[in-house]
DNA sequence: CGGCGGCATTGACACAAATCAACGGCGCCA
DNA sequence: TGGCGCCGTTGATTTGTGTCAATGCCGCCG
C-alpha cells in the first residue's frame, strides 16, 4: 500500500506529479504511525526534510525560554508539514505534536528539492498552499490581536467545524473539540479557565451546547451573527 | 528611468528574470507615488496585480465590522505587495495603506503569471520569500498571543532595527519609529496609551531613551536579555 | 494670526482575563 | 485495588490593559 494514495494525493498539491515522480516519491517516502503526544520535530532543529500527514492531527506550537506557549498552527490530514523551513532555507521555528494519532509520511529534503526542480507546477500549488497558510495565520494574528477571548473562541469552533464538524439530518451541528482544554487555550493566545469560562458563557446565552468535547449547534447562524455584529444588537 | 533599477532588484526575488523579462516588467509596470495615509488597496477588493514598493513604509491592515483593527504585516522597499492574495487566488484580506512616503510599481496579474510561467526560478524564491513571510507571521501571533505588551514593544523596537536603526561611531543605537502610537499599537494588538505606559516604563528601567519617534539605545544587550529572560534575573 | 484637528501623554477608573486554589472525575499502572 | 497524575470546572482575588477624560503640543489652513 502506497503511501501517497490516490484519494488523498488528488485533494493537494500532490496531484502535480507525474507518474514516475509518484513512483520515486514512494521509493523515497518513509512512513509511520505516532500516538497523541509524540513529537515529530522540536523547534530549533534542523529541517531534514517534510512530513506528509496521511492521517490524524497535528499541532505546531511556539515555546519561548520562559516556557510561555502558544499554538501557531494545525495540520490536517493531507496537509504537509515542514515545509516552511525547508523553502525558507530556516531551521525549524515550532515543534510538531500529534494530537491525534497520525499516520505520517516523511521525505527527504534532497528528493523534494529534486521534485520542485523537476516540476515547476508542485512548486506552483505549494506557491498556492503556503499563500492560504500566510492568511489564515495573519487571520489569526488579526484576532488575537483585536478580538476578546469569547469571540475567539467562537471563531474557533467555526474553523474546526471544517474538520471535526458533522450535521445530521435534522440539521443539528455537533462539532467535535479534538484537544485539550490546554491545548484550545494556547490556540486563542488565553488560559485554560478563561477557555472554560468563556465556552460555558456562551452555553448559558445559548448559542451552543457543550458536553464533553463536543459542541451541538443548533443555529450556526447566531454564532455567525455574534462575529459579525457583536454581542449587541 | 526603469522601474526595476539593478540596484534594488538583486536583492529581491525579481534577481532571477532574464533580460527579456526585465524588458517585459519595465514595458508593463506603472509606477507612482504615493503620500503617507494613502490607500493602496481595500480589503475586499478583487487582487488585480501586485505591488512592488520601490522605496516607503506600507502597513497591511485589517479591520472587522466593530472597528476593531490590526497591522498584520509591513513591507519596505524592496518588498512586493499584494502577492498573497494574488498566489492563493483570493481577493485582498488587508487594507495597504501608505505610512512613508512612497514609490510603487504595479504589474498587473496577467504579466506576472506569464512571468511565472516563463521562469520556474521566480517562483521558487517567491516560495522561499513567503515561506519567510509566513515565519514572521507565525512569531507576531506567538508573541501577541503569548508575551505582554512591554515585551512586544521591546521586539517591535528589535523589529524595526532592521530597517530604521543606525549605529554612530561609538557604538549607540538610534532606532526611529516610523508612524505614530497608534499604529505601532495596532502593530502589537494594544492601545496607544499602553504603548506609550510602556514606552516610558521601559526608559524608566533605563533600557531605553525616548524622544519623539526617536529611541536611543545605549546597551542593545539589555534589551535583547529582556527577552530571553524575562524582566527577573 | 487664530483656531481646528490629530498626536502624545497622563491620571483615574473599570473590567476582562490571569492567577491561585480547591475539588471531582478519570485513566493508568504499580 | 489503591493512588498518582492529568483533565476540567469553579470560586476568590489580583492585575495588566482597556476606557474615559483632560491637557499640551504642533502643523495646517482658512
Amino acid at each position: 500500500m502506497p503511501c501517497l494514495s490516490a484519494r488523498i494525493r488528488t485533494k493537494t498539491e500532490w496531484d502535480a506529479l507525474t507518474p514516475d515522480e509518484i513512483d520515486l516519491f514512494n521509493r523515497k517516502v518513509v512512513c509511520r504511525t505516532y500516538p497523541a503526544g509524540q513529537v515529530i520535530f522540536v523547534q530549533g532543529d534542523p529541517c531534514k526534510g517534510l512530513y506528509f500527514i496521511e492521517d490524524g492531527l497535528i499541532a505546531a506550537r511556539k515555546v519561548d525560554e520562559e516556557g510561555q506557549s502558544a499554538i501557531v498552527r494545525l495540520a490536517y490530514q493531507g496537509d504537509t508539514l515542514g515545509y516552511r523551513p525547508l523553502l525558507a532555507k530556516e531551521n525549524h521555528r515550532a515543534t510538531a505534536e500529534v494530537i491525534k494519532d497520525a499516520k505520517i509520511c516523511f521525505i527527504g529534503a534532497p528528493t523534494m528539492h529534486r521534485l520542485l526542480r523537476s516540476n515547476p507546477r508542485l512548486g506552483m500549488l505549494f506557491l498556492e498552499h503556503i499563500a492560504q497558510a500566510l492568511g489564515e495565520a495573519e487571520e489569526r494574528l488579526f484576532q488575537v490581536a483585536a478580538l476578546s477571548v469569547r469571540t475567539r473562541i467562537i471563531h474557533l469552533v467555526v474553523l474546526l467545524r471544517d474538520h471535526y464538524g458533522t450535521t445530521t439530518s435534522d440539521g443539528t451541528l455537533f462539532v467535535e473539540l479534538p484537544m485539550t482544554r490546554r491545548d484550545l487555550a494556547e490556540m486563542i493566545g488565553a488560559r485554560p479557565e478563561s477557555v472554560s469560562r468563556a465556552l460555558r458563557d456562551i452555553q448559558d446565552d445559548g448559542l451552543m451546547d457543550l458536553s464533553g468535547r463536543t459542541v451541538r449547534v443548533d443555529q450556526i447562524d447566531r454564532l455567525i451573527d455574534e462575529l459579525h455584529h457583536g454581542l449587541h444588537i
